[in-house]
DNA sequence: ACGACGGTCACCCAAAAGAGTTACGGGCCC
DNA sequence: GGGCCCGTAACTCTTTTGGGTGACCGTCGT
């Protein structure tokens, strides 16, 4: 019998999540829980095979959560749900035993491939050195080029200025620039400078 | 009675510094708080003889509460703390006026060195000469309106967008964003962005 | 009562940005 | 060898931005 419990505070996600979990093959069981508090309550009477659990929640917060959750069955797997601004929680959980992460903006097929991933192998765990707070989650990788062309905008320069310091026609500047646009999903350069400083990609 | 604020958005790390900082000779009391608006509002009540702060936090940040503190407390002493990839969060927290810095992985001697030096002489400050590389005096001070602003660019919204959602019209926000350059002293909306994220005004 | 400041709006104008498209050479991976 | 991505560059065209300026109305503090 294959459990999943899903854990957000918000009902709207929960519900989505569960939704989508329970479409995963070989998944027969999805129950929910609306904070960490309901989580480790319910672990003893009924354990999942897999856990999913926001990183922010009200109450007992997801690191927490984790602690506590393992220092009771030290095999429980978890898999924490976060959005961009929480790479700090991320990191904290991992380090606390979470086996990986989801990004709330995943897509469905990431969360169905890393779900499967999980309860196919116990023994799975994110690679640790995809857990640098730089690329967390489904952080876009930019090139290098890309990077310094982030950067300059960061500085207040124009691409013709970017261009005369990287020793680029403004032209490849403004190609750089949409593309990394393009990664970031960003709607203009200050969207993209606010995006990579979210990431993590640029101070 | 010596009481020391500690605030830090991470439980787990909260809860760490709260039982190392309690092992200092001569402190009686350790408080902690979860954000820099939990710690102005504390502050109100129950003031600390010091503050042990992230410098990276959820809501305002670090730097913003640092300047925010002292304009209501100008003999808070604060002690930020930072990772290694902060330097220049650090910089601008110590030039709003924290007395010094702690890197998170110092070891539980360095942390209580510090803390007992901070409280022993109110006026100890870290030799600021060290720290000018980002350096430019006081912090700006945005009003309200010109935050929303600032905040929309960071979304990625036109102006005129900006407009539609606070409404108003296209040209007011444009005067908005004008008066907002010409106080953080940024060349564009992208600059702009990035120094609000650097200042702590923004996330 | 006066001035400073903040919020609102408008107009003009030049510069910059961004989208779309094409293109070519160099690596790198199957 | 054939993709695929990266870096480079150019072209056109539309939209947006940013600077300058002036103006009116509140509020707050002196």
């Amino acid at each position: 019998m294959t459990s999943v419990l899903v854990c957000d505070d918000s009902p709207l996600a929960r519900e989505a999540l569960r939704r989508a979990v329970a479409t995963v093959p070989g998944v027969e069981r999805v129950t929910t829980a609306a904070n960490g508090e309901e989580v480790l309550r319910r672990w003893g009477a009924d354990r999942s095979d897999l856990v999913l659990m926001d990183v922010r929640m009200p109450g007992l917060g997801g690191v927490e959560t984790v602690r506590r959750l393992l220092s009771a069955d030290p095999g429980a797997r978890i898999i924490m749900l976060t959005v961009a601004e929480d790479l700090d929680g991320v990191a904290l959980a991992v380090a606390a035993g979470a086996r990986g992460y989801l990004h709330k903006d995943a897509s469905r097929a990431e969360l169905r491939a890393t779900v499967t991933q999980a309860l196919a192998d116990p023994t799975w765990r994110l690679a640790p050195r995809r857990l640098r707070s730089a690329d967390m989650g489904a952080a876009p990788t930019l090139t290098a080029r890309e990077i310094q062309v982030l950067e300059g905008m960061s500085h207040g320069r124009s691409n013709a200025e970017i261009g005369r310091e990287l020793f680029l026609s403004e032209d490849t500047v403004k190609t750089h620039a949409r593309r990394l646009f393009k990664k970031l999903g960003a709607s203009d350069r200050a969207h993209a400078v606010a995006l990579g400083f979210r990431w993590g990609l640029v101070r």
